[in-house]
DNA sequence: TGTACATCAGTGAACGCGCGTTCACTGATGTAC
DNA sequence: TGTACATCAGTGAACGCGCGTTCACTGATGTAC
């Protein structure tokens, strides 16, 4: 049963995308070929008319995944004025480490849901990776409109929280609380501070 | 070939000690029980004479690899005097996001090691490691002195930096350095902070 | 524009491999007398 | 204390299952005339 070319463009574009939402939620080794096909509505033996490998695919799922977080942030880079650019980003911010970001099933930043991962994916994963990163994190950087190095301290602590509160949301729901609440007032202190300068 | 009860529990300590190490440097489901075993010096139709399944050995591993980090943290809190204990755990969180630690092969920080698996672990690992998690951030409060929101965010910054720069540490070295260097620089402003007051 | 043929995306069975787990067996240790 | 037997930690083959990958096949699409 051949198909027309846009038909099979957009499986793949549909395998990709279901691809990047089971890897987060389910880790790169908890979804396998058959899972990613079905997610798409095919059958798992036309997978190799797409991707060389798995790890083709999770390369691919990783580069999307990422370069969409980094499209958000720069909508937030991009806002006119200072101010309003300020603002945007606190909302960011805060919305990354609230509880409907730590509940949502496939986690909502990829980077912290790949990381601990990635020491032990191939080097073509490793790479898409950090590619995807690096643009996210000078993103952060511009968006946020501090040092580079005060921006990536918070991130770090942002995508920290997030990992641990979703580390423990499941048998201490409190201490998961307390995690992602110390975030949120850590983010005010820091508002405080620019609010002085 | 029996052989004598103190050997055997000798064996299934070394077997733990073991998993904890194969755990962090590869996961739980990157280390077979042929593996954990032969770690041990043993062979793998062994293992069940030990633990009811591998569940249970990574449920032990954690409780033991998380147990260990509080009790060297709690050799910080224990310090006598102010001085010496800020001291102490300055050196302490600065070791923490070292070079050294991002480059060990078996994660120093088995909360940071683990954290990104936990949500898709057992009832029975999760709650090892939840149990681990809060005895050791009260552990780190307490050693740190600042308040426990202040505490749970300057940990949430050293573990996302470990997370991060461990992610990034094979495809872009100098990004993952850089991400070691902003944690640092986040741990100076924080120690100026505290000698102002 | 119609027609005949080649192409190739998708299907589902099959293969090979590694893994967690089970099992019959071994033989030194532990124990009952 | 010595002896005979039961126990059980360790061994390595085997099982069953799921996974990534391959393959022969299908039939609608694309193309050459």
């Amino acid at each position: 049963m051949r198909i027309t070319k846009e038909q099979s463009q957009e499986n793949r574009a549909r395998v990709i995308d279901g691809a990047a939402r089971l890897f987060r939620e389910r880790g790169f080794a908890g979804v396998g070929v058959a899972d990613l096909m079905r997610a798409a509505g095919l059958t798992h033996g036309g997978f190799y008319n797409h991707f060389d490998s798995k790890d083709e695919l999770e390369a691919e799922a990783c580069k999307q995944a990422l370069a969409r977080s980094s499209a958000k942030l720069e909508a937030v880079a991009r806002k006119e004025g200072p101010d309003e650019r300020a603002e945007a980003m606190a909302a960011y911010m805060r919305s990354y480490v609230s509880k409907n970001a730590r509940d949502a099933a496939a986690p909502s930043c990829p980077m912290a849901a790949f990381a601990g991962e990635m020491p032990r994916q191939s080097a073509r994963i490793a790479a898409a990776y950090a590619e995807g990163l690096r643009a996210y994190l000078a993103m952060f950087a511009k968006a946020q409109g501090a040092s580079r190095p005060q921006a990536l301290a918070r991130f770090s602590m942002l995508a920290g929280a997030l990992i641990l509160a979703r580390s423990v949301a499941g048998a201490d729901g409190a201490l998961s609380d307390e995690i992602l609440a110390a975030a949120n007032v850590s983010l005010d202190a820091d508002e405080d501070l620019n609010a002085v300068d």
